[in-house]
This record gives structure tokens, C-alpha cells and sequence, in this order.
DNA sequence: ACCTGAACACCGTTCAAGT
DNA sequence: ACCTGAACACCGTTCAAGT
């Protein structure tokens, strides 16, 4: 008996009906399924319901198809992120920059950074190195131009932008934490155990939580801090831990 | 913390069938497998074969039981995750610090940022959020002192211990790429596809990758960058990006 | 109390077959 | 050429039962 027998009858057909030139005479089956349409339903569910929500056959109920047409389209689930992360890559605004090189590198950066706040999945997707999307190398190139621009050699200009990537790269997977699910306003039952108790209606804060198991030692900086985390984090910015890096990287003005 | 909240409410005493008799007399069948013992074996097939072969099966396997006898003596998963990282947090070396604040921040940061070498899979665990190595928590304080000694506010010493936090697991995260299989030397026959060949034996490199994806493009930096990165990237290390940014934070001597 | 085996609800992917 | 369904070799975890 298969579970899934019952289809969606009107999905969403008459989508990808675009003009056929009617030049090159197709053999076989006309394709129902193309390239495109895998990645930019599969982007929809990697956008709204996140990156560890994409199974193929989820992808698959969606485009109302099965698990297998996808695979003729795409070699694997690796090729499929990749091809993902171009579509997102492609559509990146590239606002004009200043002139000045210490400004662009800032602003670059800044782009950069929020490119990934908006796609946090993408971050482990690129630090598993394979793959480089071609589309948002301009951002690569700026900062590496930018960092010239302002005095370092071309070897110095890469440390920079190995020790800015890093940066970044681990601010968004940091902050890519909680799941966040539907659970939010209403408590799931569930026993806390051995989880430190949230403060109040928030998940406990790191600092809060450290300083709460380390209940007996002597940790007189952790204790201070925990007082007021929340608000010293929130004045905490992207902004602030790259001043820090450019003003220790770059030659003083 | 309750933890152990689900106490006997049971407490039917003192019958008597097969006495215990010396010490805490034991009901039931005697364990054959201990918490240590499941942390311990499974830190080795993580210490041995990475994280991601760590499955309860496999674990199982390893200590000569069944998957579900483990379940008795650990939550789930995330359990077993966090016990293994206390158990690492545990044995990491803590040597005498030197007295400067400055250097006393080198020495601990290249102390975090070793041991997360030796232990690359604590970063993905740790960057949940929902989990505190208690016994690592001396790093973070004397981070912390550090900075503060060195004339830091309390909050410009959060920050920057943010900042030195997001690059290290960035670092950490971004080496921890390459799978390193058993294909090391032997071609596996598949075909590269849209992948670019290796250079030589090794992996295809960043930039390199980056400039043969950009073919068309005008990338003049990449371009110059890809001719010997890697020689450029050999003499990059965790030390030059942190100078850069304790350069930045703390105020100029 | 401690452990077992079967089973559930998944996963990515291969394969042989249908149109 | 394009799509399908069944099947393989996995996952983490629940459940009822054994000792």
C-alpha cells in the first residue's frame, strides 16, 4: 500500500509553460520538470522553513513530483545546495561603493555579512570549501582591491581577508542556534533535566548559563558579566569586531 | 535542576530475596554498561573517525551491546554529544599563565584555539549554543581577565571576547572541510563534472577554484592571488589574525 | 534495574521498469 | 528523454517485553 498515493491534484501546473522555440524537435517524453524550477522550489523551502527542512523527497512533494524525477535533473543533494546557493548568489545587490578604500571594505563587508544574515544556511554549505559561488566572488575581489587599496601587499591583503572570512563566518554560524520551531509561546512540556532554567522567557544566554553551572568556582569576570549579558550583547555588532580587526590590520591613518 | 526529579515514589522496602549483603544493597540486574564507559568509547570513534560516524548503532556496536541500552543511561544524542565534550573539557592541559595580560591572552587563546584543533568536531557542538563545557569555562574567564587587565571596560572586554570568539570557531569550522576519506591516493573513477580538476595531487583551492570558475570575468585580484595561494596561505595563521584583532581592541601601548 | 528486539518514521540514493 | 515505484542501507528513537 503506498502511503502517498493520494496526490495534490491541482498544484501547481501551467508554471514552466514557456515558449518551446520549436527549433530543436525534442525526442522522448517532454520534460515536466526542469532545472530552474527544482532550485527555485527548493530555495522557497530552504528560505522558509530552513536549510535542515530539505529532504528530496519534501523537495519533491512540493513540485508535486517524486524523489527520483528530481535526480535526473540534479547528480546529488550536494549539486542541488550548490546550484541553490548560485540562485542566491546571483540575485546579491551591488550597490555603488565609495571611493574611499577604508569605506569600501567596510561597506563590502557589511554587505557580506548581511547577505548571510538573510541566507544563514548558506555558511555551512561554504565552509564545507567544495564549492564557490561564482556570483558573489565580486565581493572577494572588492575586499581584496579594497585592502590594497590601503597600503597591505597582496600577501598581507589575503591574511586580511582569511582573518575577516573567519570572522564572519563564525558570527553567522554562531548566531544560527535556535531553532526557533513553533514551540515559541507555549511551553512544550517537556522537563528541563539537567538544561539550566531560562531566565525568563527567553533561552538561557550564554554567560547566564556558564556562570549557572559553574556554580562553586571562582569566576569573577563570568559572574560580573552575567549580570547584564543581554544588554552588553545587544550593543555587541558585526560593525564592532571588524573595527577592531581593520584597525590591527591596516596601517594607521 | 532537578535532574534526577523522577525520584522512587515507590519506596517499597527492605524485602529480602537475593541479598547484596555488605554495602547499598542493589535491586535488579547488575549494569553491564556504565555512562563512562559509553563516553569514553564514544569519544574514541569521534577522536578516531570524526563526529559524523558517531551513530547510537555504531556505538552500540563498539561497546558490545545494543543501541537501546544506551538510551538507558543517556537521554538521547545531544546527551551523548554533551558528555563527550566534558570529557575532553576535562583533560585539557592548563599550564602556568604569564603574568603581562597581553601575552597571558596570546597564550589562552592559542590554548582554545589548539585544543579545538585537536578536537575540530566540539566547534559545530558548541556553536548550538545550548551547551556549556563546564570544564572549559576557565578559558573564557581568563579571556576575560585578561582583557580587563589590559584596561578594558567590562563591556569592551565582552566584545572583544566576542570577536575572538567568532573568528577562532570560524577558523576551527572553515579547516574542518575536507572528508580525507580513503581516496587519498587512488582515482575514484568519477567523472569531475562541473567541478574544477586538482591542480596537482592536492585539493582544488580556494582561490584557484574561485579564478577558474571566474573564467570571463575581470577579477584582477583574485587573478594575481591564485598564481601562489598557497604558499601565501602556509604563512597565514591563527596568531597573525588574532594580532590583528588585540591590535585593534586593545588600547595601543 | 537493566537490557533486548522489533518497529516507526525518517534519510539519500540505486535500480529496473514504465511511457 | 523523462519519470515512477520498490528497494537498499542507513538514521534517532519509542515501545513492549524479557531477565
Amino acid at each position: 500500500m503506498p502511503a502517498h498515493a493520494k496526490r495534490n491534484g491541482t498544484q501547481q501546473e501551467a508554471r514552466a509553460l514557456t515558449e518551446k522555440p520549436a527549433s530543436r524537435p525534442r525526442r522522448g517524453r517532454p520534460p515536466r520538470l526542469s532545472r530552474d524550477q527544482i532550485v527555485a522550489t527548493a530555495y522557497e523551502i530552504v528560505r522558509d522553513e530552513g536549510a535542515e527542512t530539505l529532504t528530496m523527497r519534501r523537495l519533491a512533494q512540493a513540485l508535486g513530483s517524486t524523489a527520483m524525477a528530481v535526480y535526473h535533473h540534479v547528480r546529488d543533494k550536494d549539486e542541488l545546495l550548490m546550484l541553490i546557493l548560485e540562485h542566491v548568489a546571483k540575485d546579491l545587490p551591488r550597490p555603488p561603493l565609495p571611493e574611499d578604500p577604508r569605506q569600501r571594505l567596510t561597506t563590502v563587508c557589511h554587505l557580506m555579512f548581511d547577505a548571510f544574515g538573510d541566507n544563514p544556511w548558506v555558511v555551512p554549505v561554504l565552509a564545507r570549501g567544495n564549492v564557490v559561488g561564482v556570483s558573489a566572488l565580486w565581493m572577494t575581489e572588492e575586499i581584496l582591491g579594497a585592502l590594497v587599496d590601503c597600503g597591505l601587499t597582496h600577501e598581507e591583503a589575503f591574511w586580511a581577508h582569511q582573518t575577516i572570512w573567519y570572522y564572519t563566518a563564525g558570527q553567522v554560524l554562531c548566531m544560527t542556534q535556535e531553532p526557533g520551531g513553533e514551540g515559541t509561546a507555549e511551553d512544550t512540556g517537556r522537563a528541563p533535566a539537567h538544561q539550566v532554567e531560562p531566565h525568563d522567557g527567553k533561552a538561557p544566554h550564554y554567560p547566564e548559563a556558564a556562570v549557572a553551572k559553574a556554580a562553586g568556582a571562582d569566576f569573577p569576570h563570568l559572574v560580573r558579566l552575567a549580570a547584564d549579558s543581554r544588554d552588553i550583547e545587544a550593543r555587541y555588532s558585526y560593525g564592532r569586531g571588524l573595527r577592531h580587526i581593520l584597525e590591527g590590520a591596516l596601517p594607521s591613518v
